[in-house]
DNA sequence: GTAATAATTCGGTCAGGAACGAACAATGAA
DNA sequence: TTCATTGTTCGTTCCTGACCGAATTATTAC
């Protein structure tokens, strides 16, 4: 019995310690281009593009080519959940390391998901913005309506500037914190960068951790109102 | 950024061929030898050793000495999850091999588990009789009541030699095909092998498939009724 | 007691594959 | 056009870890 079943090739393909921290990066639910995949995973761009290759071909990741840059993403829902649960399960096993009390509370609140605004504060905004109808859901992905437009120029958005860059102009990116959408895309991170200039908040002690001052956060709660 | 994040340690365990064939064997909910392993992983006991050492310290599996055996079992119900996980996205990419189309279903309905009945027939065995309180529930396991001994004693089952075997008497078996338990151990296979003598099974065309009779389908549910 | 079996540890061999650099193809910007 | 940037392919090096066999320990059978 010198071959193991099947799934014994896709584990091996997720457990490759470059190839892990590649998926881990795309777990954000942002596509990332390869020369920012190679960065992720500490290694060369050629012997990362060896890596997205075999993710490829397995089905694990897709690719989409923009021009010169080719952006990779996690292909399907299965493989989220599979690398979900073995995060599930190396966190349970794994009882030296524990997680961050006080930081995980609010990191879950409101964190920054590369250059856009995520955790709960991240949902509120893409889900006030959803029910309002500022978006426009088509095949291809969501845009702006008129009026959606409207309001993210009321906001601070340069909405020419956002429309200008090549990067796709709004993205729905899944949090896996909360296991709900939140706006990414080149207007989540205009949206950020607009928040961030009216004072509502600012960067905290971690990385990816914000925080929003008192005064900021009801004024947020005020412009991106739960509508049911 | 050399070493990968936590659960590439744990995917790179599952995605040895040969560690990925204990596991497999071990989804049937059993506790095999060191000695079954390495005979089902295809190495030797040596090599098998190695791995078994390796799993264990993850919390993948764990040890339970008896005598000079030593039986393994998958450790915990995360540990499940995520290689079943596995199963379902390999199972999803991989285009190239579908499932059996009318073997399928046949599987469902009654197979054998190493040496005692699975499916749904098996899972509908356990639960009639736990309905009628033939098992008693303890934290080392389940065992019979004396209406249970009765009860198997009737169906012909030599519940002294049962006792006898080194084995463990009853075990609740997790079925992986309908999420529901049903009965191995000694007893498990005791009783496929009383169901046999009566005539109401016959082994099929695959290793692991049964065919009831349409006798012994009609006896089968008179035995084991769905008691609410 | 001796023999047999289960399982582990240790030492040595070897292949798979992960890494890098150089060269090349493709695209966009000057 | 020429240059810069992205990404791939190819050839090479090198190290991890999977495997086996022999020896050792522990337990049961005779």
């Amino acid at each position: 019995m010198k071959s193991g079943p099947t799934y014994a090739r896709v584990a091996a393909l997720i457990g490759d310690p470059a190839r892990a921290n590649m998926l881990s990066a795309l777990m954000s639910g942002l596509a990332l281009t390869a020369r920012e995949l190679a960065q992720e995973a500490g290694v060369q761009p050629s012997t990362a593009s060896g890596h997205l290759k075999a993710l490829t071909t397995a089905h694990l990741i897709e690719c989409e080519k923009q021009g010169r840059y080719r952006y990779y993403r996690i292909a399907n829902q299965e493989t989220a959940t599979a690398i979900e649960s073995l995060q599930v399960l190396s966190q349970h096993n794994g009882l030296l390391r524990v997680r961050p009390g006080p930081k995980d509370p609010a990191l879950r609140k409101a964190r920054v998901c590369y250059d856009h605004l995520a955790g709960e504060m991240g949902v509120r905004l893409y889900e006030s913005m959803a029910a309002r109808d500022f978006f426009k859901v088509a095949a291809d992905g969501i845009s702006l309506t008129d009026v959606g437009e409207k309001f993210v120029y009321d906001f601070g958005v340069d909405v020419q500037q956002c429309n200008a860059s090549r990067r796709p102009m709004c993205l729905a990116c899944l949090d896996w914190s909360v296991r709900r959408h939140h706006l990414a895309g080149a207007l989540g991170a205009a949206m950020l960068t607009a928040a961030f200039d009216q004072g509502w908040l600012m960067r905290g002690s971690g990385s990816r951790l914000v925080r929003f001052t008192a005064a900021g956060e009801a004024a947020f709660r005020k412009a991106f109102p739960i509508v049911s």
